[in-house]
RNA sequence: GGGCAAUUAGCUCAGUUGGUUAGAGCAUCUCCUUUACACGGAGAGGGUCAGAGGUUCGAAUCCUCUAUUGCCCACCA
């Protein structure tokens, strides 16, 4: 058999597995393969990242949770599916394609709808599958015959359904509304969409002259009153000044009129509510075009709606002489005007939040627009009562109550966007059907978006909408061809809430049909098992995929909702490429390896992840720790013959007492990570898997193993290799989904020495998955199972627990008496009772090897000669010549230390044993470990003094 | 303004439902090129578990308050 490296080559491994493994449709669901299956189905859908994207250490954080969680259940003989995709990024795609199209000096409207449709195509087919390219080199297990793309032909086929749909019930409705709305990118936006960040603006003080006092405005005296606003550009759009209706200092004003200055209107001065008398000055302009606390206070008071700018963010004809100047340059230039006037009275500092555009951190203007909205309310409501019902439930649990108050102040989403690229609104209008409705419809819009001022809504008919499943050329009503399609195009999200079903098939008939069934896989695989995302998305997706499932599925998307950290860089910020402080997951796969990423991410993740390239070492070390500790059980393995994991094999033989410690051990690991993984405690079940692997296996087992397969004996040997390759096979079942790549290439070399023999007999009730024989992959073999305690053994434990007390007390006192490796020394170990000499008796020789002593003694009574040192321990003490090293002073000072902490530790315990309460309440194990614990201590302590009275 | 999280060794973090003398990795120091691994081995030093109260036989862990930091949400101009 081929020796493995001595350097583990990643990338080639890498590549070669990959390959492998999506060729021969490893990916796919077991049931696809016509191979048995364990269980229930296990089912996850990727969040699906922006196809602009790349890799980031997010996406790499969130897959690898993923694809450990896929692994693990598809080794459990689960049907497991994973299903892949991106979505279309409506935003951000088009901004991408108009920044190139700006480079040849074009604009989208130079090309028009059609050719810069095909445009952005062009740029999808070229670079949108970057992301999942970088996915596979992560080693994500996904389907990627079933890869999907939100704008692929089903997935439009179900956002068209459920526009449709929900227009039938009433709970998409269009009208004319204060939305956010981005200067940069012409669209409107929804409340999620606008990111609040603190800013550090101004809040300006102008007096508006009380009309009827004329004259010029620097004669005014005390005929004026001080608005205060943030955002003194919106004056132009002024139709009233607000008090609130009690304010002692305004009353008299109520329903006078004040001059707009600037345009000279006359604007009423309303009372009303809203209106904080302990802000500014207490009284408010009212915008009601530009604002949405306004638009509200606007309807209250029937005001005119005067919108002042542009789609780009400049002032229009309405502003007056400041048309055409952009919206700061506007302000600017008005503060400077009012000062002139002297209207101007002063600027305070002011903190307040302002949104801004998530796509390009363009501050977002509350602006006056026609827009689609999706009833939110009844939606919701089915969500709460499917959680009041337990049918989705969120790891960690606090994430629910996040969750749940973005329900409960659910407020309506705008979903249409002003832009190209995306599902176009399957609506129609009418000329005719709208010239003849005039003046007869019955608006029932809201008169707000404010929740307690909607009424219920029905569809708007009022302009002729027709909403359609299929594309129209003529009115359906009239039978006019004068219709024109609705130019805009619904939000990214409109289509990413379908997500866990419509990429399972949803609608599986022609949309035409009505009424949408069920595909196969969606009756085998829907609800999804397990959602993993990061906390940032949970009301941009989560929340609305579960409302999006109840509503047309009548059933939550997925049990479990697992959010995990969020990535950082060291400083604390988020990572971003912008920022400049991001880490490339290919160049630290390239550079360390896909497993070493995996690895270092998932153990920090219980958490935020703060990262620096440093932390990956982790990860590489490790793999590069499994890699020798496999190559060195291989090479022990030449010329065995009898490789197998049938775990009946060790019933007839007697173990050594390090063999009986490693598969004690490995059956906690195997209990205990079964746990944490079932629990999401991914980088708990990591962490142990990484301590087994160093401490017990390869620093404890492994080196226990070397005498006896040097040893003479061929019983003996022959069991320790069995033990070897069958604790080292397991391990790297355990592993292989946290690092899929390296246990994968180890393992077939495993492999191939098990087929000479037999791999058959595992038993559980997962063994037969694969092919009843030795699996061709490790992807595909059993996860080990915790065998009913088959292994487990306290005996062995305690033994090797002397045995690493008195190996570690010889290791000791070498190092601190700078006796070189190569001085053979003589010990010996004196036990406290007859019970411990016996066991220590049965490893001898594995201590004099360890503790590369030349002679060992293991004694009851033992009369200290000369200048010995020794190390105690409850259960024994060891001693060691030490002629002409040992300082008698020194020596003494040390125990004389060791007394006193022994003493101090006596006492505490003691005085908890004692106490009469302890002993009653407290359990009885714990009662017992105390007292066994006072015991230990208090022969330790008697070791201390004989020793100290012997100097 | 509301909510959530964090605060444990020089640094980065674990610490399961309260129960050994609070752990790991990195860094530091000492020793070791011992035939799996120097991306290694052996050992050592280093912490009043942010602070103050409280509950309890017993608190890093539960409760209250305070401080600092971070995140999310929010229509007071």
């Amino acid at each position: 058999m081929a020796e493995l490296d001595k350097q583990y080559n990643s990338k080639q491994v890498e590549t070669k597995w990959y390959t492998l493994w999506e060729s021969k449709g490893y990916f796919r669901p077991a049931s696809d393969r016509g191979q048995k299956t364990f269980g229930k189905p296990y089912t996850i859908v990727i969040p699906p990242p922006n196809v602009t994207g790349i890799l980031h250490m997010g996406h790499a954080l969130n897959s690898s949770i993923q694809d450990i969680l896929v692994r693990w259940n598809r080794m459990k003989g689960r049907d497991t599916l994973w299903v892949p995709g991106v979505d279309h990024a409506g935003i951000a795609t088009q901004n991408v394609v108009e920044k190139k199209l700006a480079k040849e000096k074009k604009t989208r409207w130079d090309l028009g709808r059609e050719k810069f449709l095909e445009e952005v195509w062009k740029w999808k087919n070229e670079n949108g599958s970057t992301i999942t390219r970088q996915l596979r080199r992560l080693g994500a297990s996904c389907d990627w015959t079933r890869e999907r793309f939100t704008m692929d032909e089903g997935l439009s086929r179900a956002v068209r359904e459920a526009f449709v749909t929900l227009y039938e019930r009433g709970l998409i409705y269009r009208g004319h509304y204060i939305i956010n709305w981005c200067p940069r990118c012409q669209t409107a936006l929804s409340d999620e969409e606008a990111a609040h960040k603190d800013v550090q603006g101004g809040l300006y003080h102008i007096k508006y002259p009380i009309a009827g006092k004329s004259g010029p405005y620097e004669k005014m005296g005390e005929d004026h009153i001080v608005v205060a606003t943030t955002r003194p550009e919106t004056m132009l759009g002024d139709t009233a000044v607000a008090v609130h209706p009690t304010d002692p200092r305004y009353r008299h004003l109520i329903g006078k009129k004040v001059i707009l200055p600037l345009l000279d209107r006359e604007i009423p001065v309303i009372a009303d509510d809203f209106v904080d008398p302990e802000f500014g000055t207490g009284i408010v302009k009212v915008t009601p075009a530009h604002d949405p606390n306004d638009f509200a206070m606007g309807h209250r008071h029937k005001l005119e709606q005067i919108n002042v700018m542009t789609p780009d963010g400049k002032i229009n004809e309405r502003g007056g002489a400041y048309k055409g100047m952009d919206r700061f340059e506007a302000r600017k230039k008005i503060l400077q005007d009012l000062e002139e006037q002297g209207l101007f009275v002063r600027r305070d500092s002011h903190l307040h939040a302002v949104g801004h555009c998530y796509r390009c951190d363009t501050v977002i203007e509350p602006y006056l627009s026609k827009q689609w909205f999706v009833k939110m309310q009844p939606l919701a409501d089915k969500a709460l009562k499917a959680h009041k019902q337990g049918k989705t439930v969120f790891t960690p649990d606090r994430w629910t109550k996040v969750y749940l108050n973005w329900l409960k102040g659910i407020r309506d989403w705008c979903i249409s966007r002003q832009i190209w690229w995306g599902h176009r609104l399957p609506v129609w209008y009418c000329a005719e059907c709208a010239q003849s409705q005039t003046g007869k419809t019955t608006d029932q819009r809201p008169q707000t978006r404010d929740q307690k001022l909607q009424s219920p809504v029905s569809s708007l008919q009022s302009d002729g909408a027709i909403v359609s499943r299929e594309d129209i050329t003529q009115c359906p009503r009239c039978g006019s061809k004068d219709i024109k399609r609705d130019e805009d195009v619904l939000d990214t999200w409109f289509s990413s809430w379908l997500w866990p079903f419509s990429t399972l098939g949803w609608p599986a008939t022609e949309a035409s049909a009505g009424k949408p069934s069920k595909s196969a896989d969606l009756k085998k695989f829907y609800p999804t098992s397990d959602l993993v995302t990061a906390p940032e998305i949970i009301f941009f997706w989560v929340a609305r995929m579960i409302m999006a499932g109840l509503e047309f599925m009548g059933d939550v998307p997925f049990r479990q909702v697992h959010i995990h950290g969020t990535v950082r860089a060291a400083s604390g910020l988020k990572m971003s490429k912008s920022l400049g402080n991001s880490i490339d997951p290919l160049e630290v796969i390239e550079e360390m390896g896909a497993d070493a990423l995996r690895y270092s991410l998932v153990m920090l993740s219980a958490q935020d992840v703060y990262l620096s390239r440093e932390k990956f070492e982790v990860g590489r070390n490790f793999a590069n720790k499994v890699w020798n500790a496999c190559r060195f059980v291989l090479m022990q393995l030449e010329g065995f013959q009898e490789a197998s994991t049938d775990t009946r094999q060790f019933d007839k033989i007697k173990l050594s007492l390090p063999s009986r410690w490693i598969l004690s051990r490995l059956e906690e690991k195997i209990a205990m990570i079964e746990k944490q993984l079932t629990q999401f405690s991914l980088a708990q079940a990591a962490t142990e898997l990484y301590h087994f692997v160093w401490d017990d296996f390869c620093d404890w087992y492994i080196e226990l193993a070397k005498p006896m397969i040097l040893s003479e004996d061929q019983a003996l040997k022959l069991q320790t290799q069995k033990v070897l390759f069958f604790v080292c096979e397991r391990m790297l079942r355990l592993l292989h989904p946290f690092m899929p790549f390296i246990t994968e290439e180890i393992w077939q070399k495993f492999k191939a020495k098990a087929d000479q023999s037999d791999l058959r007999g595992r038993s559980g009730p997962t063994s037969e998955v694969g092919l009843g024989r030795c699996p061709d992959t490790l992807m595909l073999a059993s996860w080990p199972q915790e065998e009913k305690k088959k292994f487990h053994d306290a005996e062995a434990q305690k033994a090797i627990g002397f045995l690493q007390d008195a190996v570690g007390g010889i290791r000791d006192l070498r190092v601190r008496f700078q006796i070189a490796p190569t001085d053979k020394l003589k010990a010996v170990i004196v036990c406290k009772e007859q019970a411990t000499l016996e066991t220590v008796q049965a490893f001898e020789r594995e201590v004099k090897v360890l503790g590369r002593l030349a002679e060992l003694q293991c004694v009851r009574e033992f009369e200290k000669k000369g200048a010995m040192a020794a190390n105690s321990f409850a259960a024994f003490d060891i001693f060691i010549s030490l002629e002409g090293v040992l300082d008698p002073e020194t020596e003494k000072k040390r125990l004389q230390k060791k007394i006193q902490e022994t003493e101090a530790w006596i006492e505490t315990i003691r005085k908890k044993v004692e106490n009469p309460s302890f002993a009653q309440k407290a359990p009885k194990e714990v009662l017992e470990k105390e007292k066994e614990k006072l015991a230990d201590a208090q022969k330790l302590l008697v070791s201390y003094q004989t020793q100290r009275a012997s100097f």
